[in-house]
Order: structure tokens, then sequence, then C-alpha cells
DNA sequence: GTATGACCTCAAGTAACCTTGAGGTCAACA
DNA sequence: TGTTGACCTCAAGGTTACTTGAGGTCATAC
């Protein structure tokens, strides 16, 4: 808060970038992992002389964030949609932030209210354990169950 | 509630069972997940003079949890251990429902408890704007972020 | 001077969760 | 009689999200 020109902070002198191994300490996501968002384009890197991937500090948030998703269960591949306004090839300003992260919270807040409602409706059905299956919202195929497609499903 | 020797009631004569393509009409499972499920030993079918599968109806319930689950992100595989104490070969008793639906209960809340942790933390440390990123637990990798095997990864 | 470590690419493998396809049986309907 | 529809099996394919492996380049440490 007070010393935001700590280690940790944003700068922009270019001996501050990080190599692919320390943006994987610092946000846990694999090197592989981090070679695979790339070609996604979820991220993005500069080579140096040697031709290795150097990150400006501000893509370590990108990254948690991906890594954030991940555990929401939001595909990668709408990652791109939900990074529209966030730009790759700068720091993005606080506005933008603020913006994504809009976002971000909306689709949180559509997750927890999911999950809220099959409280609900556990509680309701089977916790009750009554045997009725005419009323149950769990056993009504009719709004999400059906499947959409192949692979695996999310939340 | 009331008419609970419906259409929909769970009755123990044997042309009361239904076809694999009633179950997935009824319970919005396709066909061959149906098929699949059973292979994993998640429900059980018997069969008849044609070889043709035959669902109980107590079935249903189960086809659908496996659903539910797989709405909020549960492993199939761990699914048998929420199924342990419910039985497959007759209809389950009211006890074991409720005892197995507190189970379910408590996965649902973990799961909501997580998102809700997630949004606060988007809240306090994107959301704010601030980009200092030493306190940010979203940027820590050290709780949950760091990877723990290959394929695709669940709330 | 060589060995170690960090990085590179590209291809193939893996895991979860199914779907699709090929080839076949059986009953009912026209 | 034949053809349609629902079911069967078994094998292979597909999607997401990666990891692993083979084969190679550098720079630094010993």
């Amino acid at each position: 808060m007070t010393d935001y020109r700590s280690n940790d902070d944003v700068r922009a002198t270019p001996d501050d970038w990080l190599s692919i191994g320390e943006v994987s300490a610092r946000t846990g996501a694999a090197v592989s992992a981090l070679r695979f968002y790339e070609e996604l384009g979820l991220i993005a890197s500069e080579r140096d002389d040697r031709n290795q991937r150097r990150y400006p500090r501000h893509m370590l948030r990108r990254v948690a964030l991906v890594s954030v998703a991940k555990r929401i269960g939001i595909p990668l591949q709408d990652l791109r949609e939900a990074f529209a306004d966030v730009p790759l090839d700068r720091p993005p300003s606080h506005q933008e932030w603020q913006r994504a992260s809009r976002g971000w919270k909306r689709r949180l807040e559509e997750r927890r209210q999911t999950i809220e409602r099959l409280e609900a409706e556990l509680t309701g059905c089977i916790g009750c354990g009554c045997l009725s299956m005419k009323a149950c919202a769990l056993l009504n195929p009719g709004d999400a169950l059906a499947g959409d497609g192949a692979g695996p499903r999310r939340l």
C-alpha cells in the first residue's frame, strides 16, 4: 500500500522483465502452462537476444487471473472475451483493470448463484426425503441439465 | 407431496422399469452418457430378455445427482465415494438419501465458499485498482494455485 | 573443457467425459 | 416382406487443458 515502489511493483525498466521460470515461480503456473497460455493468446511475451521469453511485470496479474478463471471453471477460450478490454502490450490502467474486474465479478456471482440454487434444490428435494419426483428441479432436465457437446463439463 | 403414488413414484412392479431411452428423456443425460456412467459403476441396470437395459425408477434420482455433480464440478470418480451409502440394487431409504444429501450439501457449500472468497479477493485486490502485488491473495500462489497433475481442472 | 541448468520447438501423450461410427439383433408397423 | 426404430457392443474420435519427451541452443559454474 505505502511502499508501492517495492520489489513487487510495476516498473518499466527493461532489466525488470521476468523469465518464464520467474513467472512460473511467482504465479504458481507451470512453465509449460505459460507457453500454452501464450499459444492461446491469453498472455504475451517478448524475446531477448537468446530467443527466450521475457515478461513485463504486469503480465503476472494476467497470469494470476487466468489461474483464477481456471479455479472457478471458466473455459480458457472464454477468457479472451473477459480480457477484451485489458491490453496485452502495455501495463493496463486503473480504469482498464477495474472495467475488466467488474466482468469478473459478474461471472463469479453467476457461479455463486448457480450453486446457491442447487443448494436450495437439494435441501428442498432430496434433503427432505420426499420421494415424489414431480416438482423437483433437480430431476427436471428442461433447464440446463441436458448435454451440450463433447468434452469435460464445468460449473 | 400428497399424490405420492403418482406417475413419478417409486414402485417395484417389473413393468414399471424404464428403458435407457426413457431414462435419457427424463434426466436429460444422453444415452451414451448413461452407458458410460454404468461402466463407471455410478448407476446400474438389469437386462430384459432382449438384453436391453432396464432401470428401476429410483435410478432416475441417481442419474440426476450425477448430472448435478457434473454441474458443480465434482469429478465422476469422486462420486463413488459420495454415493457410498446409497445402495444401487434397491430403492434407497429416506435415511440413506438424507445421509448422502448431507454430504452433497457440504460439497456445494465448499464450492460456494471458494467462490465467495474469490469474490472478496477480487473486490479487494483488483477492484480497488491498487497495483501493489504484495498482499494480494490472488497473486499469491502458495495456497492452491499450483498445478497438481494433468487434465482439465475444476473448481 | 565439460557439465549443468534454463531455456527453445514441435510432436505426442494424458485425463476427464463423453460422442460417433461400424456392424448387428429384434419387434412392430405398413 | 421390408424397413424403421430402439437397442446392443466395441473401438475410435473429440474437446479442454495441459504435460512429457526428444532433440537442440546458450551461458555460467567447476
